[in-house]
DNA sequence: CTTGCAATGACTGAT
DNA sequence: TCATTGCAAG
């Protein structure tokens, strides 16, 4: 049992040499692949604004989720029409690169675990055999998340015996951005002819109104698969719904609602979650929680193994492990700091890609692959080897925890952060003993008369989140996580907070109907969390970038069917008699009806204090409202460009192409666009 | 090669 | 706001 990815990296370990990689290949992180894409996008010339690293990660990542390897993209022509559409025609070339990089590193990136076990089941029928006879039934769940890739590893996994049960519900469908793809559900039945179906449509665990909210707000989306989902429980409380001026007030305020929701139901905070679209929206919370000395836990965001400090030391890990690891190795080979500095690494990388071998082939064998780095620096390259080594001749000889010992005593590492007084140094300085801990607990735990050796320890720790490293499980807190994290979990008391336009529903998922969906059934699953009560939050002004901005209330409040609301309102009361479009009324939030607001585009920020109210109406109205499709324009910073669509009456942004950058989105407001023809 | 300061840009989401 | 990058000086 386990995630794809941990069960496939197992697998793929067993086999790894099968398919040219060493056994302890290493696992790359999202960061270390933008870091690699970053430093081959330098390498080929490239401007890192136009290939922007994340942008580049992306459309690797779901090639590889279709199955697309490097030549077979370079060979598809939809796909290279794609990228020279959107001025990005060498994307190829940085997938092959990347691919040969992390071959030659020795490394598989998230998307390979389940790319190569696909390839691994394709090339080798021996291994596929294997495992087919050893898996003779197989459960998915959560199967509405799968990718194609995923899909095809158990559609061979279980041809021979198809004993097969997935589990899914396509309006719980929120990772569709990692590849994940609704038609698995659908082509189920013709891989399958005999299936069968069962449909689960009581709900054990929300209140009636809680399902029916749920309900009335998930029906507004296109593509569904009609149901009907009801309980028999208690009709139980109406939807909360609290508005707040700041961010930092919308922290208060759910913290006192928390608290004395405790007090009067005698409820313990284990019961209690506080649910975001956004990592970055916990802050308010954290510390209103933190002033009211109510225990909270943080699930996710900057999780333990994604801190500076621990994917240093992990980096030597890694380097020790599997020396050919380039990422590893750029990493730590001048941290702490010993003299090696950016062009000496430099000269490495195109040294390697000169000989076509490894960085740490370069450094190790400076005889052999001759260099034009300066003796200096190699004189410190070659002290750092030295080290290095040292650590690999004692890597299968003592186990996991003296080994990290030695490497963060000897690298210098522990007396770096141990000399950072600041707490922030210390703090780290707390990780790497809490790590080094974890290492000890690992080695103490595999059994009798074994040794769990360092890479033991490593082979999965890309992996790792942190609900896997749970310690203090049975500690009564509160908790806050993003949404999709709570996806599967479930709370008496939810509360789903910053519920506002440009946030949530997310300002990326704006454009297109699909998107918007896949926001709407997020806010399904967030409100089908709740047990007893359920909650909504939304602040009219927050922080974004250090600017306050204001922002108006998430379009998901009106859609919930008004009957289901209690809209707390000092002002004019709760009422159940109004309707939905009567909703920003209610809330007293604007003269204006609801429709006009909407249409006109939200500004991203409004910095300008001065200039709060009219900002929205003041848009240049005298020489672009008649800017039409086709009119070529002229942009400061962009150049000549065409314009390919047009949003509002009139309009308020515009879609221009431009021959250097692509296909851009402009607010006319702030573009300054000059009308050439 | 490192350091310090100014400028810049990023905040979806997660294996 | 916060982290990263670019640039000039030491």
């Amino acid at each position: 049992m386990g995630t794809f990815h941990s069960v496939f990296a197992k697998i793929l370990r067993n086999h790894s040499q099968k398919i040219g990689y060493p056994t302890n290949f290493t696992i790359y992180d999202s960061q270390d692949s933008k870091s690699l894409l970053k430093t081959i996008i330098k390498e080929l010339n490239l401007d890192d604004k136009i290939y922007k690293p994340s942008l580049v990660h992306g459309r690797i990542s779901s090639a590889k989720n279709n199955l697309i390897s490097a030549a077979e993209y370079e060979a598809n022509a939809e796909i290279v029409g794609e990228d020279r559409m959107s001025a990005k025609p060498r994307l190829f070339e940085i997938y092959k690169t990347y691919e040969k990089r992390c071959f030659m590193a020795g490394a598989m990136d998230f998307d390979d675990l389940l790319f190569k076990t696909n390839i691994l089941l394709r090339d080798h029928p021996e291994v596929l055999h294997y495992y087919q006879h050893k898996f003779k039934y197989i459960l998915v769940d959560e199967y509405q998340d799968t990718n194609y890739s995923q899909y095809l590893i158990v559609k061979k996994l279980a041809a021979v015996f198809t004993n097969i049960c997935v589990v899914g519900d396509d309006a719980q469908s929120i990772y569709s951005f990692r590849g994940a793809n609704i038609e698995n559900i659908l082509n189920f039945k013709n891989d399958y002819p005999d299936y069968k179906i069962f449909k689960l449509e009581q709900n054990y665990r929300s209140t009636q109104t809680i399902v029916n909210a749920a309900n009335s707000v998930i029906e507004k989306n296109q593509d569904q698969i009609q149901k009907t989902v009801w309980t028999s429980n208690d009709v139980g409380q109406k939807i909360k719904v609290i508005r707040t001026l700041t961010d930092n007030e919308e922290g208060k305020v759910v913290t006192n609602h928390i608290y004395e929701t405790k007090q009067n139901e005698q409820a313990n905070n284990l019961d209690f979650a506080i649910l975001y679209r956004t990592n970055a929206q916990s802050r308010a919370f954290e510390e209103a929680l933190r002033k009211m000395n109510l225990p909270y836990k943080i699930y996710g965001g900057l999780s333990f193994y994604q801190r500076k400090e621990i994917k240093d030391l992990l980096g030597y890990f890694r380097l020790v492990a599997n020396p050919t690891d380039e990422e590893a190795l750029k990493r730590v080979i001048n941290y702490p700091k010993r003299g090696i500095g950016d062009s000496s690494i430099e000269r490495v990388i195109i040294a390697a890609n000169h000989y076509g071998v490894s960085l740490w082939d370069i450094i190790s064998r400076p005889r052999d692959y001759p260099t034009d780095i300066p003796s200096g620096a190699m004189n410190k390259i070659s002290g750092f080897v030295t080290m290095i080594e040292s650590f690999r001749v004692q890597l299968n000889k003592v186990d996991a925890h003296e080994m990290a010992q030695a490497i963060a005593r000897s690298s210098g590492i522990l007396k770096e952060l141990y000399d950072d007084k600041s707490p922030e140094g210390v703090s780290r300085y707390e990780n790497i003993q809490a790590l080094l801990a974890g290492i000890k607990e690992f080695t103490e735990n595999v059994g009798e008369d074994e040794i769990g050796y360092l890479h033991d320890f490593l082979s999965d720790v890309a992996l790792l989140t942190d609900a896997d490293q749970e310690k203090d499980e049975n500690k009564d807190h509160i908790t806050l996580m993003t949404i999709h994290a709570s996806k599967g979990l479930e709370f008496p008391y939810v509360y789903v907070v910053g519920l506002e336009e440009n946030l949530f529903p997310s300002q990326m998922a704006l454009h297109s109907r699909p998107e918007l969906e896949e926001e709407r059934r997020l806010f399904y699953v967030a409100l089908t969390r709740a047990e007893k009560l359920a909650t909504l939050s939304y602040a009219t002004s927050r922080y974004r970038y250090g600017n306050i901005i204001t922002s108006e209330p998430s379009r998901f409040i009106e859609e919930i069917n008004a009957e289901f609301l209690d809209i707390a309102n000092p002002s004019r009361g709760a009422g159940v008699s109004m309707n939905q479009f009567n909703l920003e009324r209610k809330i007293g939030r604007t003269k204006e009806p609801l429709f006009t607001t909407r249409r006109n585009l939200k500004k991203i920020e409004d910095s300008d204090p001065t200039n709060e109210q009219s900002a929205t109406t003041e848009i240049n109205p005298s020489d672009l409202s008649d800017l039409k499709v086709g009119y070529n324009v002229k942009h400061e910073r962009f150049g000549k460009g065409k314009v390919v669509g047009l949003e509002g009456t009139p309009p308020i942004k515009a879609t221009v192409f431009f021959p250097q950058v692509g296909n851009k989105q402009l607010l006319l407001k702030f573009a300054k666009l000059e009308i050439l023809s």
